[in-house]
DNA sequence: CAGTGGTCTAGACCACTGT
DNA sequence: CAGTGGTCTAGACCACTGC
């Protein structure tokens, strides 16, 4: 059922989580690998491209893979909603709506979410929390065609991702965040339970389907103390931008 | 000396930015390309690969490839450092050197650069603009064995980076960031022109080697209205795409 | 210099999508 | 159902690293 090129991969995660490999060991060569596993040179090099991406190991041509670090930080590498985040972490998710109402597009929502202007769209304010205390506001608006979904569903609901696809099919498929800081104004301090003015992490994202087609825009803003973001990055490649703003 | 499946990559953006694949449009089959440039399915593959991991496109099993964005953002690819990225995105970089001195590594510093405690270190403080304008405080500390090819440089040097690499050939292989919020103290306030408890973006980072050795580590603070962050995100192999709706 | 990773080929079969 | 991407093989040559 899983792919041969994965089971090596989880197979070399461990190892090196294990010691196996610690940091800066040099990783077998291709070619002892495939024979080991009994697979061919270009499995084995999926299964260390994996790896390579999540910043485990480093590859330079000539010379041996050397092993980078001993764990995975918890990154973006896979876009998980903030109830599947919290829970691959070991963590429990809530969440509640605290306001839910239509307003017009305004120019902004209309070029994020590739929609006219004035179209009437469902803003949702909602606050998370991990664990009971509370992390994280959430400021989204739907796009039309999904809003009808949305509307109706529980207050409290921990994961509108899953709901929103048990109900109609529908897949988070991609993701494009922007992220800066912001000071909390009066009600993101009384949500979070932080001074006002206090620094947030800020991220804005658009969320789409398989083909582009945007779903939602959010603005959420966490407690710095409490979540931060991991990004690993390697000459060559990274998924990581740079932007000045405009 | 180009690989070939890089010139398709790079031939494929440019179509995708000419608008010849506009958002949501379907890219040709892997065959369709392959015959079109006269090489094999996996050369197409490798450059397909790249622009998924981009962004720039999304890929499913069984559906033709679909284009998500027409354009990237600066991409900071090679793990520029903010000279080079500065110039890659034609404006300029400025660097000032407030402090420098030496202390004994804390457990902290000791365990991110992989050293003795009470190593004495190298600790500077930077102030770093783009276009004559504060945007960035670094706080950087280097491990003892670079220390000496960096305690000498010009205080005003826009690229240590560069610099270091000239005089003792050291690359600045990997870096693993860590990003969250903070307010302002006044010394970085003083400094990037904000009043005192306004946000900030922080990044501690860890640089190190080809081999994984850890060459500096700094906190790095960005004023939030010059700098952001872009991430992209695509949902891996989750059992959401996998289930069918009720 | 031998060893290693980077690139590339020309096949093959399977899982999944869309019509 | 045909089309498409995901996986895999068994070769080959080249560029680079490290001794």
């Amino acid at each position: 059922m899983t792919a041969r090129h994965e089971q090596i991969a989880t197979e070399l995660r461990r190892a090196i989580r294990r010691g196996e490999y610690p940091v800066g060991a040099r990783l077998p060569a291709e070619t002892e690998l495939a024979a080991r596993h009994g697979v061919s040179r270009g499995t084995v090099r999926q299964a260390v491209a994996a790896l390579t991406a999540e910043g485990l190991i480093g590859s330079r041509q000539g010379a041996r893979r050397v092993v980078l670090a001993g764990h995975r930080s918890q990154s973006f590498a896979e876009l998980r909603s903030f109830a599947q985040w919290a829970q691959a972490m070991g963590r429990e998710a809530t969440g509640r709506v605290l306001a839910q109402e239509y307003r017009p597009a305004t120019p902004e929502d209309a070029a994020r979410l590739h929609l006219a202007e004035h179209t009437p769209l469902l803003h949702v304010l909602r606050v998370r929390g991990l664990d009971g205390e509370p992390v994280l506001v959430e400021r989204t608006v739907y796009a039309d065609w999904i809003s009808p979904a949305v509307e109706p569903l529980d207050p409290d609901c921990a994961s509108v991702t899953q709901r929103l696809h048990e109900e109609t099919g529908l897949v988070f498929a991609h993701g494009e965040h922007v992220i800066d800081a912001v000071a909390a104004g009066a009600r993101d301090a009384a949500l979070l339970a932080v001074r006002r003015t206090s620094p947030l992490l800020r991220v804005r994202r658009v969320t789409t389907t398989h083909d582009g087609r945007p779903v939602e825009w959010s603005d959420d803003r966490y407690r710095p103390d409490a979540v931060s973001f991991t990004v690993h990055n390697a000459i060559g490649h990274n998924p990581l931008v740079r932007t000045t703003a405009g």
